[in-house]
DNA sequence: GTCAATCTGTTAGGTGTCTATCGGTTTCGG
DNA sequence: CCGAAACCGATAGACACCTAACAGATTGAC
């Protein structure tokens, strides 16, 4: 029998990631936030960045991208941003309270949302489909 | 000892789908095109659609999205819009010649990726990856 | 037969991301 | 020490995507 001719392995990974996502972002707006700011405060809150550059790195955008973010929640009071004295081209970015308060919304909303995507899938299974994804992410590598 | 404490899966999936996609642009880029043209010009290309609101479907957007892509792919003479005579509300999107021509240089990137993504991968680990990630697609349907 | 409901596609406005470029700061070679 | 190079973050402009609201065309209930 001819093999099947399955969908291209790029379009099946575009429509997960685009439909996890989206199920992402809906609970992170029924919390009152967004899938950019949760990985921010969770990057902040895990561990203590040098720097923006970094931050945007963890998070996985540019830092262009990440400037704009962080005006966004600076002027709505979740981070505050001050220069280094150490090294005035720094800027250290910290949660205020409010930020702290947010986090922990976002956080419950985030397990909740990891629990539903793991739902029926063993340790096994999970640890295949980790090691199958690093394999595609070092076949797009950049030479 | 304790479980390795793994990153979230969303965070997973969704970093290796934009890695492949941003792998994908690029090569479709080298060629002249661009991801969505190329989805709607395949889209085209394998089966006639009824009117645009299926071929969004079929490219995974919403409607409003294809027409701002139809809009420039009619501009750069790849495509026709023409009522349907026999349905004045519908739109008969067709290729020229030059879209026809553009989706063969595309096809050819498109090919290329393809057979990089899946390198190494064995005929049982792609079906084991599609069976994953229509598991997580299943995950997050809406209710 | 007429008018409301529905269907199809467009327009308007907003978010998240990118690249390219710039201004301010530090470092270091000569 | 001083000026070029490197580094950090911000700004400008662009693109793809979304939702909401709209306009034209058809259908169907009365």
């Amino acid at each position: 029998m001819p093999k099947p001719d399955r969908q291209p392995l790029g379009v099946d990974l575009a429509r997960t990631a685009k439909a996890a996502t989206r199920a992402f972002d809906d609970a992170l707006a029924a919390a009152g936030g967004s899938r950019p700011v949760w990985l921010i405060l969770i990057s902040l809150k895990t561990r203590a960045m040098a720097n923006q550059r970094e931050l945007a790195e963890a998070v996985g955008i540019q830092g262009a991208t990440l400037t704009h973010h962080l005006n966004a929640m600076e002027s709505a009071g979740l981070i505050t941003r001050r220069r280094d004295p150490a090294n005035r081209r720094v800027h250290l970015v910290e949660l205020t309270a409010a930020g702290d308060t947010t986090f922990h919304a976002l956080r419950t909303a985030a397990v909740e949302h990891d629990r539903r995507l793991r739902d029926g899938l063993s340790d096994a299974d999970q640890a295949e489909l980790a090691r199958l994804l690093a394999r595609l992410r070092e076949n797009v590598a950049p030479a």
